[in-house]
RNA sequence: GCCCAGUUAGCUCAGUUGGUAGAGCAGCGGACUGAAAAUCCGCGUGUCUCUGGUUCGAUUCCGGAACUGGGCA
């Protein structure tokens, strides 16, 4: 395909706490860009709080997209993003601007920037209920069997024990009569459809680790304790996709009196540091990601911004605005 | 200053009747294609404080030193 077809696409991933929105906003004002958030929990409503959300003045005055889009009480889900995500960086470019797709999730960016084909086999929640049904009377091991039946090669890519990929994989072939072993392969060989300028944020462990410590403290000091009761006091509950997310499930165990409320500050940082270190191991693999490594521009926001235009202008062509970056003297 | 107790993994500790050591917590590595902040798999990461001695062999026994805690002055 011809390089200079594809429009632009500028992706600043990384684990949580690294940077990434501030980075994203300023690259966006400096090229003319709005922001499309790449966050299965900033999807939801009220969950601002936990869920790091920027806020107005850290926008910047550029655009936001694909926060807010979801009420709690409803599953948000990598096709369903994908789709609206992808309606959004349309109509970005519609308006001649540059789409700047800012996240952590890993598996959101990919099925943008893949185009990943999730058009066949549904979720089917009656039939996930029977296979659960299935494992918790029979255990692990007898879905197993069933998939190594249905598709043997998933069953040798997915452990016993990963009941949610055995059952996704049993799904797939129920709906669709196809192998999902195929399907993925098929899906791994995707070519990106866009001009891709992909940032990995990436930082010292212990540097990481500090911050995560200290935006914990922060959120626990703006309220989330409240933000938290709220949404319980909606009727949300531990078994909502949205109550899932680190701050909130362990907010709730507390409110319910399971743990003490200290013991819930210090899941929520241990679990955010393993959340960081999983986003690591995701974001290392992902073939065409450029990894910047904050210590290297000696841990300098203005810096890295320096090089997350350059690279971006050599790439596509772009030219940054000098609007004054603020981090300058 | 004297008398006790302790010193083993990042932390809290167990243990070895002398054959170079193990739990919990923390941590580390990996997978992932319609739940992904989810889910799952794998991994002890160690001058056993230092230093002499006894011994084939010392983290373990003996002497000394250092540090920590407690007691007496």
């Amino acid at each position: 395909m011809e390089g200079s077809e594809k429009k632009p696409l500028i992706v600043i991933a990384g684990p949580t706490a690294v940077g990434k929105s501030e980075l994203a906003a300023e690259l966006a004002r400096r090229i003319g860009g709005e922001v499309v958030s790449a966050d299965s929990m900033q999807v939801y409503r009220y969950m601002d709080i936990g869920s790091a959300k920027v806020t107005r003045e850290e926008m910047l005055g550029v655009p936001h997209h694909m926060i807010d889009v979801a009420d709690p009480a409803e599953a948000m889900d990598a096709a369903r993003y994908a789709a609206e995500a992808k309606a959004c960086i349309r109509e970005i470019y519609g308006r001649g601007h540059v789409p700047v797709l800012c996240g952590g999730t890993g598996f959101y960016i990919q099925s943008v920037i893949r185009d990943i084909d999730f058009s066949e086999a549904a979720p089917d929640g009656n039939y996930r209920e029977y296979l659960r049904g299935i494992a918790e009377r029979e255990g692990a091991e007898a879905l197993h069997a069933m998939l190594e039946e249905a598709d043997p090669d998933a069953a040798g890519e997915i452990h016993p024990n990963n009941l949610k990929r055995v059952i996704r994989a049993l799904e797939f072939h129920r709906g669709t009569g196809g192998l999902i072993s195929r399907h993925n392969r098929e899906q791994r060989e995707r070519e990106s459809g866009y001009n891709l300028v992909y940032f990995f944020i990436d930082d010292d462990r212990d540097a990481l680790y500090e911050r995560i410590d200290r935006r914990v403290d922060f959120m626990m000091e703006e309220g989330l304790v409240d933000e938290v009761a709220y949404l319980k006091a909606m009727g949300l509950s531990g078994r909502d996709v949205s109550m899932q997310g680190i701050g909130y499930k362990e907010i709730l165990s507390a409110l319910d009196g399971e743990i003490p409320m200290e013991e819930a500050e210090r899941l929520i940082k241990r679990n955010s540091r393993r959340y960081a270190k999983r986003q690591g191991t995701w974001f290392r693999r992902e073939r065409d990601a450029i990894r910047i490594f904050r210590p290297d521009f000696g841990g300098d926001t203005g810096r890295i911004l320096g090089e997350l235009i350059r690279v971006t202008e050599a790439r596509t062509g772009i030219k940054a605005k000098e609007v004054g970056n603020p981090y300058e003297k």
